[in-house]
DNA sequence: CGAGCGATTCGC
DNA sequence: CGAATCGCTCGG
């Protein structure tokens, strides 16, 4: 059995996005205790994104407007942002005070509290609970409102350290054609094998 | 101050 | 393949 308590540690949190996001992010657990209710899944999909230099990111080139103020927090936090009128979706802020780096989390492998995550998605369908950053926002119960900025080291929505080593696929991310000469950087990482992925 | 749009999802 | 649906950004 998972012991949930564990939490990653701050360092990694402070370090290289892409380093992190494979060796530490990918395969880890998200967890999030809302409204009294726990879910967690193993994160086996996720997307780096670079302010600085990223088209790609909404804070690049380290813009910063009143959206992607938590980008630039110190690593650690959550970067959590709202689209098309319904949709939240999840990042981990990673790297130092000041840099605005971020890992969307794409999809999960729901892990605990299926029954809650089946109610919030009003699914009942494993392969479509958390497949997809959208949902998997809706079933783990994350909203900006509630939860843009929040350390990721308190007691409601942290990640607990992976278990063992994944071999990781490097693609293209999804849904940036916008991003010009960065669109194509297979900066998306998925755990090899592993059917719970939001695209082909 | 308002038009345009988006790191998506679902149903037709 | 198109609609849903609204906060954020930017231009005027």
């Amino acid at each position: 059995m998972i012991d949930f308590s564990l939490k990653l540690a701050s360092e990694f949190y402070l370090q290289d996005a892409f380093q992190t996001a494979q060796k530490h992010l990918l395969g880890s657990y998200l967890c999030s205790n809302v409204d009294g209710k726990f879910t967690a899944g193993m994160i086996t999909e996720l997307e780096v994104y670079i302010g600085a230099t990223d088209r790609a990111c909404h804070a690049y080139p380290n813009k910063l407007t009143p959206r992607t103020a938590t980008m630039f927090k110190a690593g650690g936090c959550a970067y959590v942002f709202f689209v098309y009128g319904m949709y939240n979706q999840f990042n981990v802020v990673v790297g130092p005070e000041g840099t605005a780096n971020a890992v969307l989390i794409r999809s999960l492998e729901p892990v605990a509290g299926l029954d809650v995550m089946k109610e919030r998605r009003h699914c009942d369908n494993m392969k479509n609970l958390t497949t997809g950053p959208g949902k998997l926002c809706q079933a783990l119960g994350i909203a900006k409102k509630q939860h843009d900025g929040i350390d990721l080291r308190g007691d409601e929505i942290w990640i607990s350290p992976r278990i063992q080593n994944y071999d990781c696929i490097a693609k293209p991310r999804v849904g940036i054609d916008y991003a010009g000469e960065d669109k194509d950087n297979p900066w998306r990482y998925l755990i090899k094998d592993n059917p719970f992925i939001s695209k082909v």
